[in-house]
Formats: C-alpha cells, sequence, structure tokens
DNA sequence: CCTTGACTTAAAGTTAACTTTAAAGTGTAG
DNA sequence: CTACACTTTAAAGTTAACTTTAAGTCAAGG
C-alpha cells in the first residue's frame, strides 16, 4: 500500500502542508519519490511518521526529532546516540506524566468545586467551609496551592 | 508572607519577565500593588499562579486561562462559564494522558530495542526477528507503528 | 542624601511551528 | 489530448509565548 502526502496528512489528522513543513526540516529522508517528483509514502514510512507524531505532540522539538532519525538512517555507529535521545524522552515523559497527574488533581478538585457552587447557586457556601467539611481527596491539593481555595 | 515578582518567579521556576508577561495579558488581575506601584503577591495569589502553571504548562492557551481568571473575579454569575472551562479541560488532560502513555509505550519498546541492538552492536539481529522473538508486551505498539520495527 | 539593586513600562525582537501564496509541474479519467 | 484535481517549491506571512532593551522609578543601607 503506497500513500501521497494528503492521504498520510488524513491519518495523522495535520495539513498537508504540515508534512511537507516536516520535510523541508529533514524530518523524512526516507521518503522516496516518484519519477515525476512527487513524495510516496511506504506502509513503513507511516510508520516512522506515526512515531515522529508522538514525538513531538508530546513535545520533542522538531531539531531533536531530526538528530533521531539522522541518525537512524546512519546505521549501527549511532546506536549510542540514538539509546540516550530515547532514554531522555522517557524521563521527559516521566516528567510530564507527573506535571499531568498534578494538574488533573487540581481540575478533578475544581469540578467538585464548582458543581457544590453551582447547586447552592453560589461560591460563598465554599468561602464558608473548613477543611473538615471538603472530601478528604481533595485535602493533599488544597495544601499543595495552600492558599484559600478558589 | 508577602512574595515580590522576583521571588515568585523563582518559585514556580519560571522568568521574571514571564510574570510581568501574564500580568500584562490579564492572567494575574487578583495582583495589587505598593503605592510606589509595585506588585505585591500574597499567599493566595501564589495559589492561584501554581494553578495558572498547571493549565499553562499541559497547554490551555493563555487566552483561555484569562477567560478563566476573568470569570473567577466576576463572582457567582460566572460559575457555570468556570464549570464548563474546568469540564473541557478535563478532557484534554485525559486526551493528552492518553497520548503520553501511548508515546511512553513506544520509547520503551524502542529502548528495548535499541538495548538488544548495542549489546549485539548492530540493528541486523532486530531485523532478522520475527514476532516470536521480541517479548510479547511490546506486540501492540508494534502493530500500532504497522511498519518495521525501526 | 546618595548609591545600588530590583522594580516599572512600552515597544521591539526572537523562536518554533506551522500556514499561505503563487507559479509551475504531474497524473489520470474521459 | 485535454481538463482538472492534486502535487511541487520557495518565499513570505502568521501566531503564541516569551525575552530583551531602554529609559526611568522605588526602597533600603551607609
Amino acid at each position: 500500500m503506497l500513500y501521497t502526502v494528503s492521504e498520510v496528512a488524513k491519518i495523522l489528522n495535520v495539513a498537508p502542508s504540515t508534512i511537507r513543513y516536516y520535510d523541508k526540516e529533514g524530518l523524512l529522508p526516507f521518503v522516496e519519490r516518484s519519477t515525476g517528483g512527487i513524495r510516496v509514502f511506504t506502509e513503513a514510512d507511516l510508520g516512522w511518521l506515526k512515531t515522529i507524531s508522538c514525538l513531538k505532540n508530546t513535545g520533542m522539538p522538531i531539531k531533536t526529532i531530526r538528530l533521531y532519525v539522522e541518525s537512524a538512517m546512519q546505521g549501527d555507529d549511532t546506536i549510542d546516540t540514538r539509546l540516550s535521545i530515547i532514554y531522555e524522552q522517557r524521563e521527559r515523559l516521566l516528567e510530564q506524566m507527573k506535571e499531568l497527574q498534578l494538574t488533573l488533581d487540581i481540575v478533578e478538585y475544581k469540578c467538585w468545586y464548582y458543581e457544590t457552587a453551582q447547586k447552592a447557586g453560589t461560591e460563598k457556601v465554599l468561602n464558608a467551609m473548613t477543611l473538615a467539611d471538603i472530601p478528604e481527596k481533595y485535602h493533599p491539593i488544597i495544601e499543595h496551592l495552600h492558599g484559600k481555595a478558589e
């Protein structure tokens, strides 16, 4: 199965211009061209693009992705380089997981907060509460924010 | 306890100019000034800033944060608005969690891939492998990428 | 009082990641 | 063979989120 730029773009849910931009930035050195100069994507290319898309969506800058892809093109001499890029990315992902979890905790507290305010029709009921009135699972996050609940 | 711009910046691990930029963009309407016009942050302001920082770090655009903060300043009439902003953010966070988990799965597979290549000194051993030679836990991710392993 | 370091603003500059535009070429269906 | 949708490129434009600069103001120690 072979794909055009637009088909690949549709699968990855991005604009065709984005794919061309990635190519121009050296992220897709493996993509071949037809005799007329048109990009032809293979199934394997699509696998690469899915990986690239994931790395980009979780914050790896394009320059770093290029370094990784270029290394992979150069073969066995660059295994160490690629392994260390991947290790670093794993660290960053675990960091991001933690940040995401903290934000989710805050957001779930806010959900409870505004649902309570909505039922009462006012935030006053919440300002009047002490810690004892607030479900225990929200206590750590309130402590984290450390000021009054908003 | 009161704080200056630089102190707050240090606590949140950002540049002081970033805090001033957030203020200019209307993210900090609650921050008061000294008679001389210098920003004075309270403990409660810091709580706000931690929330804002989390929302921003998990991809909420500054315009949306402003909408949320401005609503909070307007009191009880905006409880519905704020609740829906928070619900939407929760959706986005759960989406991000999924994307992050997928990327982490890919990255862990790559760790195994390059560690194996490193031990052998070449990627050839991996190209020669069939699915049966690869630990089962990586099968779903290989299927997701669908092309050959890189 | 004066120095010094941190604060203030407005405005311009930077960077990353695209997107748009324009002009031209490709490939396929009728 | 021609029409037409889709592809190509280079170059310019856009947007978000800061950062830097410049010119000035504030506040605490000596």
